[in-house]
RNA sequence: GCCGGAGUGGUGAAAUGGCAGACACGCCGGACUCAAAAUCCGGUGGGGGAAACUCCGUGUCGGUUCAAGUCCGACCUCCGGCACCA
């Protein structure tokens, strides 16, 4: 026997590479035969410089089904680019002295070479970065567009301001009180900024995720809960010692005979008035400026107020209640003001409980009856109405109606829906981003940029100043300019665009990335969308995917699409874990994909990320696990390179040839293994399942092989068709085996291989003969025997004649290929 | 607190309501070797038994069913998301 070449992955697979980026494997360019068309795509990178064992798991995912399409016959669209604005850039230009755009760019470069090593088959004629004026000049674009649709805004208002980032956040990137970055403190800040009108879209978002069954349910209902719309009413309540009147919204109209106080925001514009209006000006005042003072966590803890002096009066019975203003009273959502119903709220509750405040139960519970003085908390349950007039009796879901409906006719209030989404706030006081393209004039005052001056293009020759903040608005080469309206001097707006607007339409570029007198080429758009497959990490649930496709009914309503929901199917899958934690820097756990590659090769690594866990679980690390997977393919190695020398015969020796039991069995085998692995990729997407597959008829090959000299066709057949199925995970030590051993057409040009299902029927079935719910017995009965035919098969058997001992069953269950079931 | 998801060997995990633990890691044993590594073969849920076998076993307690990891009800624990949203 020849001495058998070692399995050396790195030089293999960088021999293959090179051969890959000279003939990529079949591009999905709009020339080319007609074929059922794939768009597939994960989520793209933020060039940090380096990938981690995240990208290489969420690529390989991604690489894997790309294969797998294309052998299967699609045209697949697998772009990638670079998500590549953001604040990094401007922490490494800060501290290293490098420019932003050189830093990105060079960035970029390094994890091309990385995602390259890996194997990946990315249609690169398609990247993109979003940092290049060939990008972000359409964004402008949609940009003035929304504007003049009402779409943008411009307005004042409190906002998340991060510390750490110099810049106003978005609700969606506050996680607690930290920025989504792990940076803390996010504090409260007025800021003039940018809006989009997300709001405008809450129904058709929510909505949409009804028809979102590609997408796991746990992302839509993020999304359902981050959206919360609610239903309700909104009451105007006479004030009684100024003009006008007090709007506040409820859910619970069925509780307004309960209303013993009102109470509004710090916040709210009447709390001065009010204060004034009730002599109690100087403790308003002090009350409401300590409360602002306070940081979120801060004003979560307690209830407490301050009565303004002044009251309302409760429109369906003519009361008049005390006015408060309190800590726990949001401006921000509905109308910054709230009844106040102690009996059936239980921060109400709480409230009046700690000034004082009469307690009126209007709602009963079934069964029981609650009593002011005794109860213990507020009973926030639905019930039967006590105490309110006309609608006592009532139930409380009958009363919403009915209360709503009274308010409504006599002018005193109107049903109404409030949501908990904020407009997208997207201002951000950086550099290293998509200029937003207006200017400040001071006579026009806020002006856009002509669409013909587009793009407004980001300086890059930029000293950056130590402190952090953005060198714009000292860049006076840049900030200067002329109003488009009137030319007279003005400044351009120094604000840059959030990233995830970038990331919001990339998706649809991607079909046409060079294109430069139009963002999108309709025909290629109607080609390829929406995203077939899209492959990312959860974290991303509100945040990219939720601004992603409010942006694609955006660009529908401004006529560039013609597409609601942009992505199909979505799979998020699990983050990559070792000794129990997410891997990162502080937890010194961090496993560098170049390590593994340089140790084990790109082959293995993409094996363990597959095979240790379904996608959408976390992956736990393993250093043996990732040890196993590299001895699998050098086993492979050896069972294939055993046939070096001959030319390996790779076709079905068909039914017809077998010569021996041993031989028709491995046959079966190997049907059975292109059928549970087509099935395990293409539809239930659990590749673990399908490697695990596949190292089962590597151990039947080497179990039928023990021994033996020569190697029939079956075995040469189970060889070639391993060597196929493990190609869409192990490219390049497949396709070398396969060059070495049949050469003829390349293996990523094959077609999948096909199910000869006539293989996969047996003569013979064995089936287990349960007694009592025990198996006590098997038989082996023709598949096509009659129900009959295997019970009396399994009544005949020793044991199930000994359990029985003459009785005779109460009841049998045949279910055939299975089991029999006998009941005594 | 509310909303999701998950609890299966020593470990990662697998199982259209139909023989729980496929596959892999680890461990144990054997072959090869002067020896070790690598490799190949075998064993490996727990209890009992020399063995044939046998009993128990998928977070807990109930239920439906000839049959439940899987379906239903209640609960416990862990993870994730939201969190004074009126």
């Amino acid at each position: 026997m020849a001495i058998m070449d070692a399995y050396t992955p790195e030089e293999i697979e960088t021999r293959w590479q090179r051969r890959w980026a000279d003939a990529p494997p079949m591009d999905a360019g709009p020339e080319g035969p007609e074929a059922p068309r794939f768009y597939l795509l994960e989520m793209f990178p933020y060039p940090s410089g380096r990938i981690h064992m995240g990208h290489v798991r969420n690529y390989t995912i991604g690489d894997v089904m790309a294969r797998f399409l294309r052998a299967r016959g699609y045209r697949v669209l697998h772009p990638m680019g670079w998500d590549a604005f953001g604040l990094p850039a401007e922490t490494a230009a800060i501290q290293r002295g490098v420019a932003p755009a050189k830093w990105t760019y060079e960035n970029i470069d390094a994890m091309r070479v990385q995602l390259r090593r890996m194997g990946f088959s990315y249609d690169w004629k398609c990247e993109l970065a979003t940092c290049h004026p060939g990008y972000y000049r359409w964004e402008q674009l949609f940009f003035l567009q929304m504007l003049e649709k009402g779409i943008a805004y411009r307005k004042k208002a409190v906002v998340n301001w991060c510390e750490q980032c110099g810049t106003v956040l978005a609700n969606e990137q506050v996680e607690g009180e930290q920025c989504w970055r792990g940076h803390r403190p996010v504090t409260q800040k007025e800021i003039d900024g940018w809006f989009l009108r997300i709001t405008a879209y809450a129904d058709e978002l929510l909505d949409g995720l009804d028809t979102l069954g590609g997408w796991p349910e746990k992302v839509r209902t993020m999304q359902r809960n981050w959206i919360g719309r609610s239903y309700g009413v909104q009451i105007g309540f006479p004030l009684v010692e100024c003009e006008g009147a007090l709007e506040v919204f409820t859910t619970r109209a069925d509780t307004l005979f309960g209303v013993t106080f009102a109470s509004i925001a710090a916040e709210h514009p009447l709390a001065e008035t009010l204060g004034a209006a009730g002599g109690r000006q100087a403790e308003v005042r002090a009350f409401v400026e300590r409360i602002r003072s306070q940081d979120p966590t801060e004003r979560a803890q307690g209830k407490e107020g301050v009565f303004t002096g002044c009251h309302v009066v409760n429109p369906v019975n003519g009361e008049r209640v005390p006015v408060y203003v309190a800590n726990f009273v949001l401006m921000g959502y509905g109308t910054g003001a709230v009844m106040a119903v102690p009996a059936h709220d239980q921060r109400d509750f709480d409230f009046a409980r700690r000034y004082g405040i009469a307690i009126r139960v209007v709602v009963q519970p079934p069964g029981r009856e609650l009593e002011p003085d005794t109860m213990e908390a507020a009973y926030e349950d639905d019930g039967v109405l006590v105490a309110s007039a006309a609608f006592t009796g009532k139930t409380s879901e009958q009363a919403r109606v009915d209360i709503a409906q009274h308010l409504r006719a006599n002018g005193e209030g109107r049903t109404t829906v409030n949501y908990r989404l904020r407009d997208w706030g997207i201002s951000r006081q950086r550099y290293w981003g998509a200029p937003i393209p207006v200017v400040h004039c001071a006579d026009c005052g806020v002006v856009p940029v002509g669409a013909d001056q587009l793009p407004v293009v980001l300086p890059t020759d930029v000293e950056l100043l130590a402190g952090g903040a953005s060198p714009l608005p000292t860049l006076e080469s840049w900030v200067n300019t002329q109003c488009p309206r009137c030319a007279g001097p003005a400044r351009r707006e120094t604000d840059t665009m959030d990233t995830f607007v970038e990331s919001s339409w990339y998706f649809l570029r991607f079909t046409a990335a060079r294109l430069d007198t139009a963002p999108f080429d309709p025909q290629e758009l109607a080609r390829w969308l929406p995203v077939d497959h899209y492959i990312g990490g959860v974290e991303h649930a509100v945040l990219h995917l939720l601004y992603s496709r409010f942006f694609t009914r955006v660009l529908r309503d401004l006529g560039w699409v013609r597409l609601d929901e942009p992505f199909r199917n979505l799979l998020t899958q699990g983050m990559v874990i070792k000794d129990g934690a997410k891997m990162s820097k502080s937890k010194g756990n961090v496993v560098d994909p170049d390590d593994l590659v340089r140790t084990y090769g790109a082959d293995t690594a993409r094996l363990f990320s597959m095979f240790a866990a379904p996608p959408e679980k976390d992956l736990d690390w393993s250093e043996r696990g990732v040890d196993g997977s590299y001895r699998f393919l050098s086993r492979v190695w050896r069972l294939a390179l055993a046939f070096e020398g001959r030319a390996l015969v790779w076709a079905d020796p068909g039914a017809g040839v077998v010569d021996d039991e041993g031989a028709g069995k491995l046959r079966s085998l190997v049907h059975e293994t292109i059928r549970r692995v087509t099935r395990d990729i293409g539809e239930r997407r659990h590749f673990n399942t399908a490697v695990a597959a596949i190292m089962e008829l590597v151990n039947a090959i080497y179990d039928r092989r023990a021994g033996r000299v020569d190697d029939d066709a079956a075995t040469q057949f189970a060889t070639a068709t391993v060597l196929r199925l493990l190609a869409p995970f192990a490219p390049h030590i497949t396709s070398e085996l396969w060059e070495r051993l049949i050469g003829g057409p390349a293996l990523d040009r094959l077609p999948w291989p096909e199910v000869d299902v006539s293989a996969l029927v047996r003569e013979k079935v064995e089936m287990a003969v349960q007694v009592n719910g025990k198996v006590r017995a098997r038989v082996s009965v023709a598949v096509d025997a009659s129900e009959a035919e295997i019970l009396a098969c399994a009544l005949a058997e020793q044991k199930v004649a000994a359990e029985l001992s003459g009785r005779s069953p109460r009841k049998t269950v045949v279910v055939p290929g299975r089991l029999v079931s006998i009941v005594l």
